[in-house]
DNA sequence: TAAAAATATAATAATATTTGCATATATGCA
DNA sequence: TGCATATATGCAAATATTATTATATTTTTA
């Protein structure tokens, strides 16, 4: 496997949670402060600053300081089409192989011994 | 958080391996039978049907019966677009918010109380 | 019918993730 | 300077994930 293909490996795998899924929903907006989050996130501070600390430290978020406000902001490109897959229409599965996964058999179309 | 999405992130989650990606990639190509695994994929037989068990309880694979073969296949069109993004070519990071990230300060853009 | 092949399941141990709570840091303001 | 606000960090407990090993199941073949 490519490197770049297990660093975005680590990309999903940070993302793929409920809480960070609604933050990068939320940046993908625009740019948001931590007490923004404490809003609409039935969790407590640290726990957001917690989730927000996962994300920069797999470079997805970044955020510059205003006073004593943390901006949080979108950084990777990745986000953007990752989102898109989680609100897509996908109105069927997909064709299965032209046996009979009905009855759950057929014929293995590889070259094999039996 | 809707249902869907929840559901649609738990996918997520489930791909988010490496040894799954790998296998999701595969079948990509087409139907597979756990022994076709065993051959470029560097772990043991259990270990490969546990992560095929992983994926099918999620409803991301399933697989017909060939004999004492079991031709497993994709089956959630979400991994395709998954793949994509994995190998998809991201030339530069988002644009950062119209402050000045270099230096890491700036002004808040919401509505906030100081 | 017994053995082999292909695959799955179960139990365990090691490790990682998640959350909660307490506390620390940094900034702005009186 | 001292206090309030905004946010981060550290640590422990609970839980989840992963890989390993042993064993079971099913089907084919001798």
């Amino acid at each position: 496997m490519q490197k770049q293909i297990a660093s975005r490996i680590e990309i999903l795998k940070v993302s793929a949670h409920p809480v960070r899924i609604a933050i990068l929903e939320e940046l993908s907006k625009g740019v948001k402060c931590v007490s923004d989050f404490e809003e609409f996130l039935d969790i407590s501070q640290p726990n957001i600053s917690q989730h927000l600390a996962a994300l920069r430290h797999a470079g997805i978020v970044d955020y510059f300081i205003d006073g004593r406000l943390r901006c949080y902001f979108l950084k990777n490109p990745l986000i953007i089409d990752l989102l898109e897959i989680l609100k897509k229409d996908y109105p069927h599965e997909l064709p299965g192989p032209e046996c009979c996964p009905a009855t759950k058999k057929g014929t293995y179309p590889g070259e094999r011994r039996r």
